[in-house]
DNA sequence: CTGAAAGCGCTTACAG
DNA sequence: CTGAAAGCGCTTACAG
């Protein structure tokens, strides 16, 4: 592989007037550039980049670290880290991408061996393990996410407790009067999932104002737990007439379960789901929703991480920017009438 | 942050005892493995990977090629994408995670620059733009997929023309005489994903030998183009017995599908799909497979290509290698009977 | 406008 | 068993 010691060579120049012919970093003789640039043509160079890295300290990598868990509905990831990686490669820089179950112990080891500029956060708990690690790195990151203390960190999520209020809000102006929530499975709130809480709690309290009935139950994320326990909420709630679904893998399987107990949305229940454009087309999903907009927050989080890390003289205040629920409307929401 | 400049002096011995320490590539008085061990500890030294790989010429990082096509079905994606990055850990790799639309410009400048030791690439065409950059690569690199021309190249794949024959014997043996297959939809053929064909001509060539009437149509990969095509295909073969899926999107549309013409599985219809457990699991499908393994594919793959990377001696022949289809039975096929 | 030199933080022959 | 030194391939003050 040639160096830039070969491309010197070639084209009769010092390495560093090379270098600077190639980084544009000073004034070079048109004559000079020409050369420079005939000889890395014709040597097919390309940088070194841990050489390059080691003398700027920048690598020009983000790391995303994601987990698979066994209560999260894996699809629906897949769009956080498309966002992420899409919009870091428009900015110039790639993805190294974090699977490990163990998300603190190899945050540590990427941000300590400086093999990251900077690091993207995704399904975030409330205490979240890789938190205290975040703080101490050298590096910027952010978060896709709510933790329960973000001082510190740079934070991006919905904000689910107006989706809560928004979905109450559009079921009792259509004059429902009962109505089931039915959120993510209760493992992910123990585990620390706080966006399913602030949804539901918000939810509750709406529709005690607005005088709403409304049953919050757990669902489940697995196939067929799923399906069982969507039957399970229609039978035992048989007069509710609008169904809210916080829960990717409900909502996938609502389908097939409306269409089995012979209903049909809205002329038998009003539906309005939380998942974003891309993924209800994917699946097909007949529902309204709350855009959960995967691709806006991850390019969000990838901004702020990209601007602190080419700007590391500015030391802006951590920010915490929630972005307001938008309800697409598929017409799967009606008047209220009985079941 | 510490350098190991640091840990030596901390430790009172040279750079290099305190580097060979660490590797344990010499012998080490314990007294002197003490120290440095203590050093590292109280400065929470971790080697800069940058560093390293410019003297080893090592990154431990490889490189992951997806792309996510809009006729293909994303989720069916992420499988092969965990089951390599769970092996690369496992071994001691990262992954670099290249989603770029421009794949074979992507493959080189990551490869050129040197930010990986190896190459994992994912959704292989028949006639793939990224081979040529491949083959002249100094990185070793294995595919999951087969294209047109294996030479010099690591080749791992599913022998879908075997499934398609399994398939085809399943239904055969259960008495079943017209039967049809859904692939993929046209425009991935056209687009050199040649697993469409090399199952569908497998199949069409064991139907004829076992004299079943074969209908090979292609499917859809989006929503709601692929409820409509299935039962479009159902109007148009009301006789057939048997349906093979060889497409996953169709896979996940299809229970909506039956139900709403009020056909059960396998009593009215002998259904066989192409996808992997875990995706069955998490779209509920109730249907007999052909399991894609795409965590054994991305293992394989990965294996391979870390061997290479590791023993640069051994000069071994490029493997072109199938796995066998096994059928997972859901017991959605019976003997035949008509519709 | 250009060059010689130092330095980024490691590893690893070479010497003892 | 240990150390001094060279080298990996870049960038960037420092000098002219």
């Amino acid at each position: 592989m040639a160096t830039i010691g070969d491309v010197a060579r070639v084209a009769g120049v010092s390495r560093s007037t090379a270098s600077y012919a190639l980084s544009g970093k000073r004034a070079i003789s048109l004559e000079v550039r020409q050369r420079v640039d005939e000889a890395v043509r014709e040597l097919g160079y390309t940088p070194n980049a841990g050489a390059r890295a080691l003398a700027t300290a920048q690598t020009h990598v983000l790391g995303l670290l994601v987990q698979f868990l066994e209560d999260e509905f894996a699809p629906a990831m897949l769009q956080y880290m498309l966002g992420v990686s899409n919009v870091a490669r428009e900015l110039g820089y790639d993805i190294l991408m974090v699977t490990d179950p163990d998300g603190a112990g190899s945050l540590e080891r990427i941000t300590d061996s400086r093999m990251v500029d900077g690091v993207i956060l995704l399904n975030v708990a409330d205490d979240d393990l890789r938190l205290p690690v975040l703080r101490t790195a050298s590096q910027p990151s952010a978060l896709v996410g709510l933790p329960a203390d973000c001082t510190g960190l740079d934070v991006f999520d919905l904000d689910f407790a107006e989706a809560g209020r928004v979905m109450v809000d559009h079921l009792a102006d259509l004059g429902h009067r009962e109505v089931v929530l039915i959120s993510q499975p209760e493992h992910v709130v123990e585990r620390g999932g706080a966006y399913v809480w602030r949804l539901r709690d918000a939810a509750l309290a709406q529709a005690a104002a607005r005088g709403v009935l409304l049953h919050a139950v757990y669902g489940e994320a697995q196939q067929p737990a799923v399906g069982r326990c969507l039957n399970d909420v229609l039978d035992r709630f048989p007069t509710s007439t609008g169904l809210l679904v916080h829960n990717e893998a409900a909502a996938v399987a609502l389908p097939a379960v409306l269409q089995a107990r012979g209903l049909t949305s809205p002329a038998d229940l009003s539906v309005i789901g939380r998942y974003s454009d891309e993924f209800a087309r994917t699946f097909s999903l007949p529902y309204s929703s709350i855009d959960s907009a995967p691709d806006r927050l991850g390019r969000m989080a990838v901004r702020q991480v990209v601007r602190r890390i080419e700007n590391p003289g500015l030391h802006e205040p951590h920010v915490v920017r929630f972005i307001p629920p938008e309800l697409v409307d598929r017409a799967s929401t009606a008047q209220a009438r009985s079941r």
